[in-house]
DNA sequence: TCAAAAGTGTTCTTATTACACCCATGG
DNA sequence: CCATGGGTGTAATAAGAACACTTTTGA
């Protein structure tokens, strides 16, 4: 084999960090793999890139077969490229993270999405390849960019209520917040679409919905303002 | 050709994008293409990754062979795949910007380093494959970085004054700062150490030297403390 | 003595923090 | 009428922004 061939000796896959809000803990989408290497073990959603396909298309491919969703928030994080970090071959992986609605998530009939499950992001054992790495980096950047950036309305159903809101925040930055502060300060941005309607079947007080004004935040943002938590 | 062999007829490369500081402008360093494809044109400095390479190790190797450094600020940015991205073959690569003190730069041996110049990176101009692309990148991870964490140092040589620290940021962040206010908010961090050495041979007041202070910062980061700008 | 950059504080404005009670609803 | 979470304001502190003159040196 000459050398240029060898180079040609290597593959690149995508793997995709779906994160997903359950009203209270930050969850991702792990697959039980039925088959080496690893066998047994849980890991991260992804596939091989196809050779004629972009690779954020490759990660939107993995998403839509296991969840059936797509149009869903999606950032590509880094390469991860250890040696050996695939046992059988040089595998380079890009890594993603995607951001669902958990309520839109049902099990397709694809062979694979019938062995996913919800895991608890505090609650994630010890997974297949370098995917424990993978899913730090994954959080770290989700911690970064849910500060600098409206995406963790993603997370959340179309209505929803300030105290939602807080928990999703609270959950993906593991720290509690101070409810007045935090309404004051998400309020102040005019970011949030007040519905005029309220929850209902709740044995308290019912809360007011809100929507993500997505319109007002282009707007906002081409006139030079930037998000901050 | 089997469809798993398909997927191994794809290579990866690396791309770095080197910066440097000239005193004046931010600079980065490009190679000038002497072969096919985009012959003629500039192009970041990047190589195929070895079999046996680690990322890191082949975004390493490139910047040595091109300037003899080692031990050198190296960061990921990201992956670009798209499918046309190379006129040769399906070649994704990976993105690293790296951090050099400019006066370190010494043209080496190695051929490709004879074609090697730096640019002004408000002056780039249309580069070969989607090197423009990974440039902007780049350069904004390097914009949100700056202000996160005292990387800018490395851009430095290891005495400095207070006006070229502050004429370091404003080339990178392409604003002009405060004097009195950038001198109170870096110096209150306790990150420099004041030498006691002043500027030799300028023909107006000298200035105070001062240094990076890593043991301090490593030592506030331990107690919690984060950098920002 | 001139030119050139170094060095230095205060005031004003804005953002952040800390903190506790009453309200509306369903059971 | 009780339990549960919803909703609200103010005062203190800290951080950021704006701004102009004197000092030191070499030529």
């Amino acid at each position: 084999m000459s050398e240029i061939e060898s180079f040609f000796k290597s593959a690149f896959s995508v793997d995709n960090v779906i994160f997903g809000f359950d009203g209270n803990e930050l969850k991702i989408l792990l697959i039980h793999r039925g088959a080496a290497p690893f066998k047994g073990k849980w890991a991260l959603p992804g596939d091989l890139v196809y050779p004629n396909e972009d690779l954020d298309t490759a990660a939107e491919r993995v998403l839509e077969q296991l969840t059936g969703l797509r149009d869903v928030y999606l950032e590509q994080v880094k390469a991860f490229g250890a040696v050996n970090r695939h046992p059988l071959g040089r595998v380079i992986t890009i890594a993603y993270y995607s951001l669902i609605k958990i309520s839109d998530y049902i099990v397709t009939p694809a062979s694979f999405a019938q062995s996913a499950r919800w895991h608890s992001v505090s609650e994630v054992g010890e997974l297949a390849f370098d995917h424990n790495e993978i899913l730090n980096t994954c959080l770290k950047r989700l911690k970064l960019k849910v500060r600098m950036a409206p995406v963790g309305f993603e997370l959340l159903p179309p209505k929803f209520t300030l105290t939602e809101l807080q928990q999703m925040y609270e959950a993906i930055l593991s720290e509690k917040l101070d409810k007045r502060n935090f309404r004051k300060k998400i309020l102040s941005m005019n970011l949030l679409l007040d519905l005029n309607e309220i929850q209902e079947g709740v044995a308290h007080r019912p809360a007011k919905l809100y929507q993500f004004d997505q319109q007002n935040y282009e707007q906002f943002v081409a006139e030079g303002f930037s998000f901050g938590l």
